[in-house]
DNA sequence: GTACTTGTTAAACT
DNA sequence: TAGTTTAACAAGTA
């Protein structure tokens, strides 16, 4: 799922391929994704100033408003050139890779090139929104944990008087942005921490191990172009590299890298969650 | 047919 | 009031 890896991923794709660029015209082919009946006319016409994610967000600057975008489970933002080819260059030879597809709910010409917002959920969006409705959106995400702003005290003030769950704690996007299932289990395992401790439990040093652990699990992934399970792909329509690389996520039933015991699985807060019982505690 | 997958939020709680 | 919990959303896959 698109969490805070594979949307910077995306980004990064993107910005090189549309900033400066004017969007000729746009296909809304699912009235739902969008919130505004004239969402097209809006757009077409205007040119791209910018594209920046905030959390799990992705925002494109035009020249008085914002699309801001977000995938959530299944969304892709797909960018193809004028020559209709893939990552790398490649033309695309495989049948079910044409776009726009039956899930493609938003398509944008921008360019000699288009970009293609496909979803089969339908629970990501593509929203229209002013600047002082931008900002009140943002103002209620929490910290960047990839920023100097977000330190090991700014944690602990947002732990200190939590009774739930740390993993539940660290999902709250208006505490801290951008962690999902995925990097939340990789962070605790790697910090040595039971995903359903109190978040007040935890000690100093494991505070400290739990900030590093969030900053390394989400920059290893950014450095991988993020995880892909069945439906994340990269700005370019590739699959991310960083699944195996994951240590706790979907391994149940293999061994623990640090100790070799088997690892489980069960619901927490409605949500999968990995952990070793032998290395968190 | 049923269980399962998850990001976010509204509503219902304590 | 603030923190916490749960259900709901959607739709394809196993």
């Amino acid at each position: 799922m698109p969490e805070l890896p594979e949307v910077e991923t995306i980004v990064r794709d993107l910005r090189a391929q549309i900033v400066a660029k004017k969007i000729n015209s746009v296909d809304v082919f699912n009235p739902g994704t969008v919130n505004d009946l004239k969402f097209a006319d809006k757009v077409q016409g205007r040119k791209v100033i910018s594209i920046n994610r905030y959390g799990k967000n992705i925002v494109i600057e035009l020249s008085d408003i914002f699309i801001v975008i977000h995938l959530k489970m299944t969304g892709q933002l797909v960018w193809r050139d004028a020559k209709q080819t893939l990552a790398g260059g490649h033309p695309i030879t495989k049948v079910g890779l044409e776009l726009p597809n039956k899930f493609t709910r938003v398509g944008f010409k921008i360019g000699a090139g288009k970009l293609y917002f496909n979803d089969v959920r339908k629970f990501g969006w593509v929203h229209l929104m002013n600047s002082d409705e931008l900002c009140k959106y943002l103002n209620k995400l929490g910290v960047e944990p990839l920023t100097k702003q977000f330190t090991a005290s700014h944690l602990n003030a947002i732990i200190k008087n939590r009774t739930t769950a740390i993993k539940k704690v660290l999902l709250d996007q208006s505490l801290i942005v951008g962690l999902g299932n995925i990097y939340v289990d990789e962070a605790l395992w790697l910090a040595g921490i039971l995903p359903e401790r109190s978040a007040k439990s935890l000690t100093s040093a494991e505070l400290k191990a739990l900030h590093q652990a969030i900053k390394k699990v989400l920059k290893l992934s950014i450095k991988n172009r993020g995880t892909s399970f069945s439906d994340y792909r990269d700005g370019l329509g590739a699959k991310g590299g960083n699944f195996k690389f994951l240590k706790v996520y979907n391994r149940n039933g293999a061994p623990c890298l640090k100790c070799g015991t088997v690892i489980n699985k069960k619901k927490l807060g409605g949500r999968g969650t990995h952990w070793c019982v032998i290395c968190q505690h």
